[in-house]
DNA sequence: GCATCCATGTAACCAGTTACATGATTTG
DNA sequence: CAAATCATGTAACTGGTTACATGGATGC
């Protein structure tokens, strides 16, 4: 999970342990503070298991070999900060192999079969566009069924169970909340949809590589006929 | 954590662990499907913490000094299942103890200091019968105070960071969910403060034992002027 | 020079999981 | 009596946490 995470991040810059923290907060919503203590150890699971090499940001030490002169020593370490503007401790930046994309590749396209839930959903649909057309499709609908499951039980225990106020409004907020991600999530998969025909009825004879390129632009605001965004979330976000 | 939803769930009835596991699939949302593997282990700890004692549902054993005959203890097994009507093996029937309702008071008033976050919350919104009015309010207030935090920090990020489509998607969705429930939570709080004001209005004098009566009322249908889930949830169930 | 932030790392722990072992009871 | 279901339990593991140790860089 949280190696899917830190591939995922890693995929497009290489950046430190640091900076790989403070992305999977800005970035990726899911993972929010992730603790040093898990993301460190699992930087060295990866950078042993062959996915990530670590090259130092600047040159680990020029081992200074103690002159005894206190200002030789402190030019070396000026010296070393010019080169990078701001130079840190000695900081590793990892980056991503081949085995490593490969490993996320596997990762992203896994369906989670215990415990995962939300969070792993969340994660791969934050790095949905380096899956292909069809496995996001697979992705959104496998969620969607589980949440159509959980409804249904919830429903059913609303119906069953009597309840004092404060549970049942708990479960009845439940419910809703669980409804509004099903109508969410079939506003995507339903403009995930159209997406492909529209790229297929541009050139059908090319259509799986017109798709790819769709994706490539970010279409920040563009794209309006099937834009999801605009009428799923804002209102409240002001 | 856990410890606090058995607790919660053995204060009203005596049970048994399999019940146990079932009334919090249906009475608590949260801790659907607790594994096994986590609930015995859990009710040995809060026996041996003295918070419950075991007393069999159907006497433990009369040892049945095997005689040979197997019709004999086949009667004798035919005989136990009787006392109770429908006899499992032996089942362990849990009860809570004075220093089990201690511990439970101090699990639900505790606040969450880390990684509880919704689960942490959601279960003592479904106890929260058994917490003082002022608790109560304390309660859904630091949760509400919590979600202010996260939506401004998830408004900051979409603000920030430049997003691809479903990364962005994500995120509005969150920000958007997340005000839902800060709203859900005024509705409660709301409601929470005209009960107490309204116990007061009463009889001023004997607020502080009218409130906790009030709450006694299961009151399914009843209280419509300030009935939260009406219009809060609804609507999508059906 | 001292406090503070950036940066990496380790060790002990925690709260849950799966997988497995066992046995009683009911039902076809 | 065999299969399904109810019921309890243990052991190994997982995926994260906090607390702690260390050290370079920055700012006052």
């Amino acid at each position: 999970m949280l190696e899917l995470a830190i591939l995922g991040v890693l995929e497009e810059h290489e950046l430190h342990g640091y900076e790989i923290r403070r992305r999977l907060r800005e970035e990726v919503g899911v993972f929010a503070n992730v603790s040093f203590g898990s993301l460190y150890p699992a930087l060295s699971r990866l950078e042993r298991s062959g996915a990530l090499v670590a090259a130092d940001g600047e040159r680990r030490d020029s081992p200074v070999p103690m002159t005894g002169s206190l200002s030789g020593e402190r030019a070396a370490l000026r010296a070393r900060r010019a080169v990078t503007g701001r130079g840190r401790r000695n900081r590793k930046v990892y980056r991503v192999t081949d085995e490593g994309r490969r490993q996320f590749a596997a990762l992203l396209a896994a369906e989670p079969q215990a415990g995962e839930d939300a969070r792993g959903f969340g994660l791969r649909l934050a790095f949905a566009r380096y899956l292909p057309p069809p496995a996001r499709l697979r992705l959104l609908e496998r969620r969607r069924a589980q949440l159509l499951d959980r409804l249904a039980a919830v429903q059913r225990s609303v119906a069953a169970a009597q309840l004092d106020r404060y549970a049942r409004c708990l479960i009845e907020h439940a419910a809703d909340s669980t409804a509004r991600d099903i109508a969410w999530l079939d506003q995507l998969i339903e403009s995930e949809r159209l997406r492909t025909t529209a790229a297929e009825q541009i050139d059908p004879s090319r259509a799986s590589i017109t798709v790819p390129a769709l994706l490539d632009q970010p279409a920040p605001g563009a794209g309006t006929d099937l834009a999801v965004p605009a009428a799923t979330a804002k209102g409240q976000s002001t």
